[in-house]
DNA sequence: GTATTTTTGTACCAATTCGCAATAAATTCA
DNA sequence: TGAATTTATTGCGAATTGGTACAAAAATAC
């Protein structure tokens, strides 16, 4: 027995695939030279039904930033998590990410968040939240990846988490900065790879 | 004997102090979201006026950028290349590259360009080469500094001088992408010193 | 004093922007 | 079938935006 549908008119819209498309728009222009008739077009809504189904254009980029987070965060995760070896662990972070950077266009379009917000941030308290949760997220998932290395004997104990936590960072938001800039992939692949490769040896990482 | 200025009505503002209002008005809402009347506002001048005496919105960012550039370049080059010892040059150039990205407000504003136009990037190509070109300066600096401190036996002779680079350029763009977000002068002085230290550790740096 | 030049200032323009009101369309429910 | 509900659409409004035309103001030159 199909299930039987609410009252009202139907959708005509997927909301994944409208948040998504949404998304594709902010990254291709930045938040503010992003207006509702790109949105509109994107989506194939008209800009009432963009607002009845998703709120103002802040809640709009929000709630597509939040699902492409939702989205790649597994695959981000299993990637830093899943393998035991910190190198190899590292290698296929980055790697995923350059990809995810490298996505959407014929030219790279960089991160959904620190690409397209950066601008907006000071002048704007919930963009600047937004953007400074984002950086947050990642300090942590660094500092919980390299804390569980240590504590796996790979790194030595008196490794300072923090400080290994802020360079990986930092290549991270520098591969965004450098995608957004026009970087080609294979050029990001070899940034990332050799950086990595450096902080584990600043850290003083044992030999797999 | 004054010099007697050319024909005409004097002009009643002043080109640099101009200009520098208008990068801060730039720095604290991006680039898009600064309009002409922002512009107008700040450097006292009509928006006509804006137009005859530095031409169009963009010409304006342009030039506003490019002053910065100029009156700051002096300063971090005086950190990064008079100091003889490349920890102490870095951890200069570092201590005065976080006070420039926390000047101007009450709160950090970070760098007049990656923090500004980065958004815009992607869709307009004259600000996309200008984000590009900023990149590529600070990447031939950092080139620069790391093989003069090879050949003057501060690093192994092997060092592979881009990739140090592209530490020292990752720590800046991170920099700028943390101040934009709202850290505090001492957070990003604390990260810099770490990142630096570390930077040298992998790159093999002789102790001085 | 008039002409020329440069700058300032007012007024205006066309287009865009975000957001809303009202209505029509498309469905289910009673 | 009509009512209720949800969604789509058209039309509109107020404000903003980047930019321009033109006249007035303020100086020098003759």
């Amino acid at each position: 027995m199909t299930e039987k549908s609410a009252r009202g008119r139907p959708r005509q819209y997927d909301v994944r695939a409208a948040l998504g498309a949404a998304l594709l728009e902010f990254r291709r222009r930045g938040y503010t030279a992003t207006s509702l008739d790109h949105l509109s077009e994107a989506t194939k809504m008209a800009r009432p039904s963009l607002y009845a189904a998703f709120g103002s254009k802040r809640d709009i980029y929000l709630r597509a930033a939040a699902q492409f987070a939702g989205d790649s965060v597994e695959r981000r995760d299993r990637a830093l998590f899943d393998e035991p070896s910190l190198p190899k662990a590292l290698d296929s972070y980055f790697a995923t990410l350059v990809a995810i950077y490298s996505e959407g266009d014929e030219r790279p379009l960089g991160c959904p968040v620190l690409s397209v917000i950066t601008g907006e941030a000071t002048a704007d308290p919930v963009i600047g939240a937004e953007l400074a949760a984002a950086l947050s997220r990642t300090d942590a998932r660094f500092c919980q990846r390299i804390a569980a290395a240590r504590d796996a004997g790979q790194l030595p104990p008196s490794t300072d988490i923090d400080a290994v936590a802020d360079m990986l960072a930092a290549l991270q938001h520098s591969l965004a900065q450098r995608a957004r800039a026009g970087t080609a992939l294979p050029e990001l692949e070899r940034i990332a790879r050799n950086s990595v490769a450096l902080t584990l040896k600043a850290a003083g990482a044992r030999e797999p």
